[in-house]
DNA sequence: ATAGTGACTATAG
DNA sequence: GCTATAGCCACTA
């Protein structure tokens, strides 16, 4: 499935999340090379999340919230489970428990 | 080849 | 703060 080398950073990225952190889309696509892609790493998570074993229960939007409408609760308490802890509305605190924090990246 | 899709993000009003 | 729009990438039909 990894026919572009994109897809391929993005995956290879994606399995390197630390258990207990967290990573926005925005943030995976940077670090893949276009910061631009955040799309498509929905697509591939979409794609080949169980495929690939992903932990695609780390990949949130850059508010710290889980976009997913469905199974939302279960990748809740999947990442409550390595050690995440949510706010009161369900977010997450990025500056904690993003893989690279937003402060911190640069 | 064109159009539609997707768990996004930034910007403008 | 929210909605609307546009931008971006790769894939599928």
């Amino acid at each position: 499935m990894e026919r572009s080398p994109l897809s391929e950073a993005i995956l290879e990225i994606i399995s390197s999340i630390p258990s207990g952190k967290v990573a926005t889309y925005g943030q995976i696509a940077e670090l893949a090379g276009n910061k631009k892609a955040a799309r498509l790493v929905v697509w591939l998570l979409n794609s080949s999340s169980d495929k690939h074993d992903l932990p695609w229960h780390r990949v949130i939007n850059r508010l710290g919230k889980i976009s997913l409408e469905t199974g939302y609760e279960l990748q809740k308490e999947m990442l409550q489970l390595e050690g995440v802890q949510f706010g009161k509305n369900d977010v997450i605190d990025l500056n904690k428990y993003g893989w690279v924090s937003f402060d911190q990246e640069k």
